[in-house]
RNA sequence: GGAAGGGUGGCCGAGCGGUCGAAGGCGCGGCGCUGGAAACGCCGUGUGUCCCUUUAGGGGCACCGAGGGUUCAAAUCCCUCCCCUUCCGCCA
């Protein structure tokens, strides 16, 4: 959520800048600051008639106990709990109101974001590694991955419908190798290794930004009310939810590898074959809790630590960052790592990393005391260190060979036996 | 799932219809004492929101797990939900 008093001041300003992701967002901006203006007056009315109600009610215990009549006074507080009670429901249905449209306003770009009304102007900030030179048509990873006998399509969709895959022998055996692998390199650069639970409540999905707008993006338990985590962002964003921290307690880091959940409602059509796009895929996440003077400099590095993976793999990416246009609902800036894939021909997404400035913060009432003995909001952070199924996908397809097996990446040999080949 | 007992400020813990934002203790900060420290003494120390004056401050309102209700008045009584503890049942 964006800070109101940012609207009160400057409406213009926040018009201005939302609407370089939306062009409808401006307008919304108008109708919040009007019901915030009449919700205000009538708080302020509420309140100096309760404090009056207050102030006679107390008088009827004093009077009371000195044995004197107070029907007088005690039907004058009756007809003033009435007045309260018609302006509060008034006050109550405005502040609703406002709410939900402020829980519907995305996060403000950086101004450092570059403009853009979609992916196409997302702008390219390095790349990392020569894509490999093949003598022979490259095969993508999904008839590599089916002739290896290491993915299943057919039996997936078979237990769980389309976008679901089974994985077998060495290719589970390269999955796990690969969790291992970068959870080890984040614990060594000092994030805290988590196991947090897969379903959670509505208001932790309200915490970090899926919900309420993106309800049909997710997995939803009715009998239960909880949800399936989209993502490990969500439960270890939300570790500390309602927490007053200590200064001295940030930066916290926290890395989690957990599988994720997605409907993907609305993207039918897109990445059909493969393990690219699935409903259920693995990941390992990387979020940071800093001091907001930080968060700058923490996303650069958090972007470091997410390179590092593919470098270790000898992967060739390029680092994107996203325009105004493509940000995410709760992001002011993010970088997105692409690997390459040889068989498209393109780099693609194994990594988001983004800064949500205080946006979650103050959905989750996460702050800190600073020195001078002040509550502020945290900043916090995360990126994707990587999503393992497509860097899986990336590395049957840039370590094919000719006959259609696949060379294990070095830095993965210990964790797989000492294998070096997938036949 | 069944039974019982609980959820109060950074922590422990009292309060069970009015004078309670809440005793007392611990912790923390400041001051005093001291050569310095411990001990001791004094003072201070929750969060949110709105308004007024605006470096600083002053006032109102709300918050004792969450949401409803009863009452002139609720941390205190009633209802619903959530969570925790113990016992029983079930179970990886």
């Amino acid at each position: 959520m964006i800070d109101i008093r940012l609207i009160r001041k400057d409406p213009e300003r926040v018009k201005t800048i939302l609407a370089l992701r939306d062009k409808e967002l401006p307008s919304l901006i108008d109708s919040i600051l009007e019901i915030d203006c009449r919700r205000r007056e009538i708080q302020a009315r509420v309140e100096s008639i309760r404090s009056a109600r207050n102030s006679l009610s107390r008088e009827v215990g004093k009077l009371k106990r000195e044995g004197k009549d107070t029907s007088e006074i005690e039907k004058k507080v009756r007809e003033l709990k009435e007045e309260i009670e018609a302006l509060e429901k008034e006050m109550d249905s405005l502040g609703d109101d406002q709410l939900s449209m402020m829980m519907r306003i995305p996060n403000l770009p950086h101004e450092s974001v570059p403009r853009g009304e979609d992916e196409n102007e997302n702008v390219e900030v390095r790349r990392w590694g020569e894509p490999r030179r093949l003598n022979f048509e490259p095969r993508p990873h999904y008839e590599l991955g089916e002739r290896l006998g290491i993915l299943d399509f057919e039996r997936g969709a078979r237990l769980g419908g389309s976008r679901f895959t089974v994985v077998k022998g060495d290719g589970a055996l390269l999955e796990r190798a690969l969790i291992n692998f970068m959870l080890d390199r984040h614990r060594e650069k000092g994030y805290i290794e988590v196991l947090p639970p897969h379903l959670v409540r509505s208001e932790i999905l309200e915490g970090t930004g899926q919900l309420p707008k993106f309800e049909e993006d997710l997995y939803r338990c009715e009998r239960d009310g909880l949800y399936l985590i989209p993502t490990a962002e969500v439960p270890l964003t939300n570790l500390f939810r309602g927490e007053i921290l200590k200064e001295e307690d940030l930066p916290i880091y926290l890395t989690s590898y957990t599988p994720c959940y997605r409907r993907e409602a609305g993207s039918h059509g897109k990445d059909i074959r493969g393990i690219i796009r699935q409903h259920q895929f693995n990941k390992v996440e990387l979020v940071k809790i800093v001091h907001p003077e930080k968060s700058y400099e923490e996303l650069e590095s958090l972007v470091r630590d997410a390179e590092e993976i593919l470098q270790l793999l000898e992967l060739p990416y390029r680092v994107v960052e996203l325009c105004t246009g493509d940000l995410g609902f709760s992001a002011s800036k993010t970088y997105d790592i692409e690997v390459w894939f040889p068989s498209q021909g393109r780099y693609r997404e194994v990594s988001s990393c983004s800064n949500c400035e205080d946006f979650q913060a103050r959905r989750m009432k996460t702050r800190f005391k600073d020195r001078e003995g002040r509550n502020r909001l945290v900043h916090t952070l995360n990126g994707s260190g990587l999503a393992v199924g497509r860097t899986l996908a990336a590395i049957l397809e840039n370590y094919q060979r000719e006959d259609g097996t696949v060379e294990i990446p070095k830095a993965l040999r210990d964790y797989m036996g000492g294998k070096s080949l997938i036949s």
